[in-house]
Formats: C-alpha cells, sequence, structure tokens
DNA sequence: CTGTTAGCGCTTTCAT
DNA sequence: ATGAAAGCGCTAACAG
C-alpha cells in the first residue's frame, strides 16, 4: 500500500503539501496540485484510517451497546440501520458490541476504540450508566429508559401512546376493554404505561379487565395472558397489547376464532414494520425507532464535535389505523 | 488519559518492560511485574487501541456490507448478533455499513477501515464481489448468493429446503398445493428454489398450482399472490410459500376465513424467529442463520489470521413441523 | 505557496 | 531480565 510519504517522493513535493493538496486547508498551487492528484492516481494511493485516527486521538467510530438477549426483532434494525447510516454520513463508522458488563463498556471508550456510545434497553439503575456518567465519557440513551438529570437521551412518549390507544378504543364505542400491560411499578417506562392507562380511564368511561404481569412482555406472555383474560371476561370487545405481547394475543385469539376485528380489536404499540407484519395489520401507536435513533446519533456526534448537550427529548405518539381495530358489534 | 510512557516513568522502568509485564510475552521479574501493576492501577491505564492499530497495521475490526433498503427483519439481527458476538469473542469488534458502492466498500479495505468483510444478500456478478476478489481482500460470502470458485462463502441448502417442504406436504396427504417462489432464473437462489420443486415433482405426485413472480419475495407479494393463487385454484389444500411470502399468505386466508392449518396447510422457508412470531406458528424448514454467521465469522477471521482459505459451506435444511401445517381434510 | 519537523501511543528489534 | 530506539502513517504547528 502506498503511504503519502509514497506519494510526496514521487510527486517531488512534502508530504504536507500532498496532505493539503488532497484535504484543501490552504492554497496550493494548480500545478502542484495536478501533479499529486496523478501520483495519487497512479499509486492507488489512500489515506490509512489508523494513521489519521492515531494522529488526531479520535477513533471515528461510535459504538452502540445492545444488551446480552432480548428479542430481538425487525425493530431493533431500524435503530442500527438507522444509526449506521447517520454515522457513515459524518464519516463514523458504528460498531455494535452485546452483552457487555458495565466495566467492558467504559473500558470501549477508555481505550479509544469508540468515541461515544448509544445505549439502548437501558434498565433503572443500570450500572452502565452510572459508570459511564462517573468517567464524562460522551454517550446518549435511546428508547425505552429511566430518565436521569444530566443525561442526554431520546424516548417516546409512552405514556401518552397508552392514552391515545385506549382513547381510539373508546371513541369506537368499545365498553368493555382487556389491558395486558406490565406490572405496575416506578421503574422505566412501565411507570408511564399505568399512567396512561390511569389517565384514559380517569377521561373515559370503560371497564377494563387487566391483567398487570412480568416486566419485558414477549409474544408467549402475550398468548398466555390473552388465554386468562378470556377466562376473566369473555365479553371484552377489544384488547389493548403492550411491548410485543400484541402476536401471542392475536395468536391466541386465532386459536379461539374469535376474528379480529370483527369479533375483537386489537391495538398496540409498535414499530410501523412489525405492525404491517401481523396478521391482520396491526393498529398501533407506531414507535418511530428509525427517526428516534437518528436523532439520538445526531446528538451523540455533536457531542463529539465538543458541544455540551443535555437534552432530553421525547419523541410523540401517532395513532395509525389498520387491520385490527373497528367499532364493536353490537353497538 | 496515562500512556505507557506515563506508566514507565512513575514505576522506574522502560516502555518495553512494562508492555511485556502487561501482555507476557517476555519474562519479567515478579518485583517488577508487581510494582508495574500497582502503577497501571493507581494511573488507570488502559492501552489505547488506536496505537496498536496503528503499529500493527490492523484496525482489528471487520466490516458487514449491507445492502441499500432490503426488507430488515428478525433474522438480519440473527446475522448481526452472532457475527458481532464471534468477533468480540476473538477481540475484534464488528461495524456495519449500509448501502455502499462496490467503490466505497473497497475503499473501506484499501484505508485500513476494517481489516476483512462479510458481505451479505450479494447477487449474481455483484460489482462488489469482483472489486474485492481483483484486489485480494479478505472476505466472506454470507447468506443467498452465487457460487463463484475461489471465494469463501457460507450458504443455505435450498434446493433440499424446498424439496424437504413438499416432501413434506405429500406425506401429510396433500396433493393439490399452491406454489409461490420467485420467477426461474439461472441467478443467485432463485435457481435452486426451482430445482427443488423441480425435483419434488419429478419424486412425488401432486398437482401444482404455481405462481412464479418476482425476485425476491416480501410480506405483499405473498397477499397478491395468495389472492391470484386462489383464484386460479380454490381448493389447494395446502401453500408453500418462498422468502417472506408466508406473511402474505397467512394474512390472505384469513382475510378469507380460510383457516389454517384446517382449511389450508401453509409451509415456508425462513428462520425459527421469524417462523415463532407469524400466525399461527409456521412450519417452516428453518434458516440456521445464526450459525451461519458465527461459521461465517470464524472463516473471516481465520483469514485475517494468515490462513489460505476457500470453502464453500452449504448449511443442511431442517424441517420444523408448527401450527400451519396439519393433513387435509378430506383425505 | 511550500517545506521541515515533531509527535500521536504503541510494539518490537536490537543491544546489553 | 531489562532498556534504548526505531517507526507504523498521518496531521499540524512552525518556519520560510
Amino acid at each position: 500500500m502506498a503511504t503519502i510519504k509514497d506519494v510526496a517522493a514521487r510527486a517531488g513535493v512534502s508530504q504536507s503539501t500532498v496532505h493539503y493538496a488532497l484535504n484543501g486547508k490552504r492554497s496550493i498551487s494548480d500545478s502542484v496540485r495536478q501533479r499529486v492528484i496523478a501520483v495519487v492516481a497512479e499509486l492507488d494511493y489512500s489515506a490509512s484510517a489508523l494513521g489519521q485516527r492515531l494522529r488526531q486521538s479520535r477513533s471515528y467510530s461510535i459504538g452502540m451497546i445492545a444488551p446480552q438477549l432480548p428479542t430481538w426483532d425487525a425493530s431493533s434494525m431500524e435503530m442500527l440501520m438507522s444509526t449506521s447510516a447517520t454515522a457513515g454520513a459524518a464519516h463514523h463508522s458504528m460498531a455494535i458490541f452485546v452483552g457487555q458488563s458495565a466495566d467492558q463498556t467504559v473500558q470501549l471508550l477508555r481505550n479509544q476504540t469508540v468515541d461515544g456510545l448509544i445505549l439502548i434497553e437501558t434498565t433503572h439503575n443500570d450500572p452502565r450508566i452510572e459508570a459511564l456518567r462517573e468517567g464524562k465519557y460522551p454517550f446518549v440513551l435511546l428508547g425505552r429508559t429511566e430518565n436521569l438529570t444530566g443525561l442526554t437521551s431520546v424516548d417516546f412518549d409512552f405514556e401518552q401512546a397508552v392514552f391515545v390507544a385506549l382513547e381510539n378504543l373508546v371513541k369506537l364505542g368499545h365498553r368493555r376493554i382487556g389491558l395486558i400491560a406490565p406490572e405496575p411499578s416506578t421503574l422505566e417506562n412501565r411507570y408511564y404505561v399505568q399512567r396512561g392507562i390511569e389517565r384514559a380511564q380517569a377521561t373515559y368511561d370503560f371497564v377494563a379487565t387487566s391483567v398487570f404481569e412480568g416486566q419485558r412482555l414477549n409474544v408467549e406472555d402475550g398468548y398466555r395472558i390473552t388465554e386468562k383474560l378470556l377466562t376473566l371476561e369473555p365479553n371484552v370487545t377489544a384488547i389493548f397489547a403492550a411491548g410485543h405481547s400484541h402476536v401471542g394475543v392475536l395468536r391466541s385469539l386465532y386459536s379461539h376464532n374469535i376474528r379480529v376485528p370483527d369479533d375483537c380489536s386489537v391495538i398496540g404499540i409498535t414499530t410501523a414494520q412489525v405492525a404491517e407484519w401481523s396478521i391482520p395489520k396491526l393498529t398501533s401507536v407506531d414507535i418511530p425507532l428509525f427517526d428516534m435513533s437518528q436523532i439520538a446519533t445526531k446528538l451523540l456526534l455533536k457531542k463529539l464535535a465538543g458541544e455540551e448537550i443535555c437534552e432530553q427529548i421525547l419523541a410523540p405518539a401517532k395513532l395509525v389505523t389498520r387491520e385490527s381495530t373497528a367499532a364493536p358489534k353490537n353497538t
């Protein structure tokens, strides 16, 4: 591989001239520039990122820290693609790190493997956050997370999402609604889900049959809880499903030959792509994960550029009606 | 940040002593080692990856090249997680690059941003492959891809997968089967899908109603084609769905209130996770994408370690019966 | 407008 | 068992 030295020698100029000819940060005579360009082409020269990085003490890459083994789904891809593209546009690369301990996470910054981090799926009192905060390292939280002052985060307005979802069901005419959500807690977004439910109940008149179980609801949770719900109150005309439980809800209803939305409406909170893959297509308060990730990445890049940033962004909830909701039959 | 120089000065030894004390590649007296370790702890020293990388002319990171804007789904996550974890275990980080041109792809290797690449979703005569091959850069192909000699690739046995899927339907008693697959072609895995169909037809006795359209079938394709199929032959008792079309197939059947598997069986080829998310759970020939990615990554790492490798690996097809298949009603 | 030079932090050869 | 010194490839301050 040709180095800048080779180019300089071949072109009969100094290294700095080659450098500036290629980066245009100081004026270079046209003749010299032409010559340099020619030699660069001839030797197939390309500046080594390794040399640049050491010299500038910047890795020009950001890390995405993913938890151990969550339910990886299509929505995670949105985050990754969005982050990668946004970082790439700013000449940074994005690396993924799975299941790192707090120590390992900090280590990535300390040894300059990455310049900054985006943390996803963080939990309350996450040891990684505390470790990073102490070291004053640049990082941004993305997605479901506790809200701590002094931190930069991009989150989704779950409280509003839940409220909007229930409001929609009520306005369609539903009065007996099944509620599937994580058990109440003051931690993380579960708190906001409960707040949304409470606000809807205070605002509208409907009978809720609630099953609040677990912390992060997956598909099987949805199935199991729906079976339980149908025993508790077989006459629900609509079900609100938090997390990924909606897939299990739909499967349970399918096995009972309860038609959606004819016999029972289902509404959830998820990303557009996941909603489009469900059967039938799920009416949902869509989480704009792609945009959120882009915002988070841009904030991190700004931090890396030296800007002092401390912002908590809350993406708004917007309902998208698809195929899984309708007015109840006997209205 | 403390550097190795600082540690050496504080411990009253040379840089190389610090280095070897920390890396154990030459004998160090116990007393010196203790002292160095103590100073390292005291100064909170950690070797900068930037310095190491330049010195060793290795970026210690591998790149994953993803195409422009495909249907990103949960199965893609399997590849990323698997690759990231495998690379991480070998002290490499993994970066994702989306929608790079052939030039940009080669550039990543030329300027040492990464040491090697894993290419996914490659197409026939992919310009990126040609560019990389010329430069003799280390890379491995993963997933659906053409088979070119001299290259290292990890692929799935689609022909066998299709055969096994159809065989399963026939053995369940199905004789009128709907076939949804990409249009015939000598290119890529589409070729193998057709080969599998032909082999099944030569081996078993069943009436196929085929709709071969498009190149990579997505959810909407599946929906549209199923609607067409039901017009062509309303009496199919089972449907084979290639690619991601099975989701559309199930949705179409749902809208017609055709019960799965009671009125019609559905079988597909996808990853376990995607199959588990469908309604009902899809009987499928599972693509072991997690394992395949791990193998691909290990092969790449071996290449980076200097081994001469040229291997085409084909992951075997294994059918997993879930909820979407059963014997036909009026057998 | 161009050249000289120092040095980023590390690894490794050579010397003792 | 340890130290001195070179140098990976680049950028940028300084000098002209």
